[in-house]
DNA sequence: CCATATTGCTATGAAAATCATAGTAACAAG
DNA sequence: CTTGTTACTATGATTTTCATAGCAATATGG
């Protein structure tokens, strides 16, 4: 089993170091995109993440023992189970947004395209990508939003799962 | 020189994933922070990040050629430089708020206090932890703002300085 | 009832990154 | 001419990561 390094880096006050003792890892991060899309079963994740089962398995049990995400069995004999965000979990949400709207406006080719459109549900309208919903001027929440793969983005996710399925 | 791992996350449309192999790593995060907090100078960051000089460099080599930071010669001989953040890495400090105002409610006990509080320039008043100012309702930018330390805070900041010093 | 498939991991060893510690180069100050 | 300052580089032990393989428990198909 592989351990993560947390350090001493609870040892200040700063809540930047704090939070990076926990979520400030490549891996840990994908994983929680994941769950937040919705992939709740190990290998849905490991095939998303491009993780090896080590990396998977360590991050899952980090995220546990910090408190993000919880097990539910969902079938007993083989025992099963579902990962699913806590409240501290999903409190993580408007980091993957704020790293969302950076990585859009700066870390990609413009031919690329969106991978995501979320519309903003009080509203009806697209959210964009601030905090602030584009169309309306309200602050927009997870549980305001509903997001939509382009359809460029799902066929990527699609050919991870086969090519995936296809290396077993 | 150690090298950091960027993989082929670029081949993905998913802008979460391309943003992790730009700042995907607690020290490149870490130094971020101390850059936001004007901390220019290589010994300055490797002090209050508690990081060795290799790691130090090879942030900001690799932030440099990501586009993030600058170096800028404040004394040829011998050379040295300081290091400042572009339009790109000005542009990641949504997201380090937002890590902070998970940071500050989810990573410590709360006898902790806080590290830092921001005035909003604009109405004058405390900014709160939110993407949008607590006092006056507008969404918060950086240089809407003003960030002052917390007493306890600096004082960790000068002791971690003193001992940085004494250690060498 | 037997073979194959599915799911969720664990095991192994090579390659790479990290950490602690020490050292160096170029000057400046006393 | 000795000591201090700044910004690193060098070295080697320890840890992590990565790629690949394997396995246990059950479901499914014939």
């Amino acid at each position: 089993m592989t351990k993560i390094k947390d350090n001493t880096t609870d040892q200040t006050l700063c809540p930047v170091a704090r939070a990076e003792a926990v979520v400030g890892d490549r891996w840990t991060v994908l994983v929680l995109r994941e769950l937040f899309a919705r992939s709740h079963r190990f290998e849905e994740i490991q095939a998303q993440t491009g993780g090896t089962p080590q990396m998977i398995t360590a991050r899952l049990k980090k995220l546990e023992a910090d408190g993000l995400v919880t097990r539910r069995v969902y079938n007993k004999h083989p025992l099963r189970h579902e990962y699913h965000l806590t409240e501290k979990g999903t409190a993580f949400f408007p980091v993957l947004m704020a790293l969302r709207a950076w990585g859009e406006a700066w870390c990609k080719s413009p031919r690329d395209g969106r991978a995501m459109n979320y519309t903003h549900i009080t509203c009806g309208k697209p959210a964009g990508l601030g905090p602030v919903c584009e169309s309306c001027g309200e602050p927009v929440r997870r549980d305001d939003m509903v997001g939509e793969r382009t359809p460029k983005y799902q066929k990527e996710r699609d050919a991870r799962w086969e090519a995936f399925k296809a290396s077993r």
